[in-house]
DNA sequence: CTACAAGCTCTAGCCACTAGAGGATCAAGC
DNA sequence: GCTTGATCCTCTAGTGGCTAGAGCTTGTAG
């Protein structure tokens, strides 16, 4: 199991190079070695725990709870209750935004599909906007 | 029609004090009257400037495509054929992003309804986020 | 007249990076 | 051995769209 350059470890984990610095630098990724010429060496568990966090960020958890998550991953005899509660927050928070975008998405259908392309007295994306009680959305 | 302070025009169009004062910074609301004492005077076509802004900013149209919207609401005889174009790229990309949390979601639910909260060693939602070869998503 | 609410400016903070300056070091080819 | 270009280093500042706070002045109601 070789060392590894913070390129190639990002190239492994397929995180960009800066960002590995700025996990560095609040905490999230653990203060590497250094060579003689102070370049940072990692180890091959670095890996892994990069790509803990690329996949929870891709699931957009925030850095706090991927701390707490990775918490959890690093001390497995823990009870994982707090890993659940997380998931499960985030799921609720995920479907709550799915759903306000899919509001959102009808009036923005509503808007271009009536637009015809004249002049912007008579654009409708523009009157929608301008005199909101011709949204039909009810959240606003 | 009544000249307004910025307390009165932010209840007016919904939108908080430091918000119109940040607008008026960036450029989008334009520099107003004042007092005496320094303090800003509106007059009502502020209300509905600002109740555009506020309904294209719920809708997730970013500042600079607001600008531009607001630049053809003001001059009604050009054509409106950009306005679409901005609603119509805002459409794309909020199609895509439901998308994309819809997949999301799906590995969420996965996660969380797999997970026994028994100890973190055994917890699904830790093993999926710690190995990337359980993600059932193509898009990762 | 006295509170206190609302106004003012200015600076800094939020999140999760990203970009760039200005320099040192490494690896490969000749 | 030398050169070239990629990679590395630190540090600072910028992104978007606000939000919060300090420290002050002004307006308003009782």
């Amino acid at each position: 199991m070789p060392d590894l350059s913070i390129g190639r470890l990002a190239k492994e984990a397929e995180v960009k190079v800066p960002t590995i610095r700025f996990y560095e630098q609040i905490g999230l990724m653990p203060t590497p070695a250094r060579t003689q010429s102070d370049q940072r060496v990692y180890g091959p568990e670095a890996i892994q725990r990069l790509r803990f966090i690329r996949h929870a960020r891709q699931l957009g958890f925030e850095i706090k709870d991927i701390e707490a998550l990775l918490g959890l991953a690093d001390r497995p005899n823990l009870p994982c209750a707090e890993a659940d509660r997380i998931a499960q927050d985030h799921l609720e928070a995920v479907d709550q935004k799915i759903d306000q975008l899919t509001r959102l998405r009808a009036e923005l259908v509503r808007m271009t599909t009536n637009c015809g392309l004249g002049i912007a007295a008579d654009c409708k994306v523009i009157e929608v906007l301008s005199d909101h009680r011709l949204c039909q959305e009810d959240r606003h």
